[in-house]
DNA sequence: TATGAATGAGAATTCATTCAT
DNA sequence: GATGAATGAATTCTCATTCAT
């Protein structure tokens, strides 16, 4: 059953607890965690300000929660992803195709991993998951590489780490910069023809970079 | 004479609006908007708080100036470039080179756009300097393009933004988000060795994007 | 039991809000908008200054309310004027009783309409209660003279309003400029014996303005 | 030679010594003693702040002057009334008419004479002028009344000050609260209609409370 | 489970005024 | 005579949080 779905009960604990946490999660998003206010939270969630504090103690800990949470979800979105059935190459845009998706339909990713950046990763450093959010998919990467390598199609002394952060990098800050990118470029950069644009170059540049011959 | 080594005058505005202005975008940057602090402001440009007020404003107009200071600088900076000295291929990973250091030199600029970005350019938008701006570096580029196009180094069809966005992108993803990626990738992203090979394989990537016949 | 009797609750949230609204209302008359201090009614209200935002938001909505609540106050009052029970002198003299009366009794409605002709109504302009204050006596008085006139007792030609004005005049410009004129006339107008005098002065100016064969 | 005239020197201490005082005078009519900033002032007289400062040393200094001087020039236009001239109902009248075109013709004397009722004429009692300030006008009234008296013109046993309040009400209440008035009333206190009403009406209540035989 | 009342510390900003030249 | 620089003490208002029910 879904949210929609489920009738709205009176007294309903985790429902209320989920609609903080979406409510924080947007609202940290578009104001990091600086400019998050509690009472928008608890506006958006329909709820007292005060239930903001009975489920997630502090604003520390709510932004904690939030910040897990995003890092969380990327890594449930990776783990499904499952690059082995296809040949390199293909695997390989693929993997870019996920990236660039994931990231323009999760924008609170972005702007929380932002506003984490421009804390020096404070809460994240705090975090006890840590360990449970270090990526998967450097790993998927190395095995692409690798099976790309072996095919003859991928060049050698290609590093995961820095081909992810290259797709990533690509990606992310289009999307994370697109404010002021069309104010200094003076263009929309969210017009769905540029967006298009930028992931077919996106993809092709990443082509480029790993295959022995791209177009 | 140098700032330090300049006598400190009881009276010189010139300097205390300065140290003002200093002081803000080390906390503007630190921070982001909403974090900083005008104390802290006043604290480290040795002054009183009231004087943030008497020569910018508000917190909003201290912001702006500085942000449309970070701009300023980065223009300036690009206006310096001359790429047509160089030969196509050695100008582009000039400019490669320019973007990474600049970002790497800057982290006043990262972490101010970084900021303007999580408010969605809400200043930037309002600075009434936007037009002046307007970077020139990607009319450099296609200046570039065009003549390695000429002389058969660079491939056909290259758009002169979407090279520029990879380029900054590479980049400036890597610096902003060290502190995230660091703590994800588990390893320390501002190592030199690190530093120097991201430098290396964003050349690459570029190269390989643009040139026909990259290494 | 009366509001000093009560035994002060902890939580009295009526109470705490009348008791900011006490306070503000003495010293909105005392000091006008400009001069009234959030610290000094936090204190007669005894209470933190935080609550008088937590109840009336900012001081302009503290002071629209308070001002709100002397013109209702005074309507309230009028509205139990009874004239038509009265032949027309007594009732013309009861009403100029009333007024007087009420002036010298509410120093708080003399004070903040002071205060608001002082900032050319401003915030009674703004304020979405304008037309339920518009008062009642002028009909009364619409009324009255008809009565008056038909009984052969009033004079031809004389209007409500204008009538309404000059009571309303000569009892509030005596009280509202009682500090300068006792200081420029160089007598105490608050004394007992000229209050009472002023009193008869002016019934008298009114009936001989009113009627047709007046003492 | 006027002010316009009058060839603007650089340094005219006396010129800018008035402009300081005309722009206080209009800033402490509008707002009030509490109201009234020091800049804008300071604008309004096209000089530094600083000068008001060394002109007259405190906002207090400034404000007594300026009070002073509303005083003095009331004085001195009360100076210049000859009602000896004029047989008693017409003096009378012309009295009246003094009273009501002073007030209408100087809102400062209105402002600031509201402004110091706010503040229970604090200022006014420090002031060492306030016997120079004693008005003149209770002697002409007397003088008038006796000589009306004597005439058979006027009532017996009207007293001077009590005259001259109610002369002084109905032109003072009027266009001193015309803007909370116009709001409860409904109608624009200040058309040129309603001026020549009232100033008709007031005229009349004074001449049926002193004279024998008034229309 | 839920909530309205209450709060202290601190944030931005203002104001009258003085310093130094 | 004139002025720009500087300031301390308020003043209004906000924010995250706790109390009492």
């Amino acid at each position: 059953m879904s949210d929609a779905e489920r009738p709205r009960r009176r007294r309903d604990p985790e429902a209320t607890r989920a609609r903080i946490f979406a409510a924080a999660t947007q609202e940290f998003t578009r104001h990091g965690y600086a400019g998050a206010r509690g009472d928008r939270i608890a506006v958006r969630a329909r709820c007292s300000e005060r239930m903001v504090y009975y489920y997630f103690g502090s604003k520390d800990g709510l932004y904690r929660e939030v910040l897990e949470g995003v890092y969380e979800s990327l890594r449930l979105a990776e783990q499904s992803l499952d690059l082995d059935r296809l040949e390199p190459r293909a695997a390989l845009i693929e993997f870019c195709r996920f990236v660039w998706r994931y990231y323009l339909e999760h924008p609170e990713f972005i702007g929380l991993v932002n506003s984490e950046n421009l804390q020096q990763a404070r809460h994240l450093r705090k975090s006890g998951k840590l360990d449970e959010l270090v990526t998967p998919v450097v790993g998927m990467l190395e095995v692409l590489l690798a099976r790309g390598r072996a095919a003859g199609v991928f060049r050698d002394g290609i590093d995961a780490n820095e081909l992810y952060i290259a797709i990533a990098a690509l990606g992310y800050f289009y999307l994370s910069n697109t404010h002021t990118l069309s104010a200094v470029l003076g263009r929309d950069l969210r017009a769905p023809a540029q967006l298009e644009q930028h992931w077919r170059q996106s993809a092709l540049v990443v082509e480029r970079a790993v295959c022995i011959d791209a177009a």
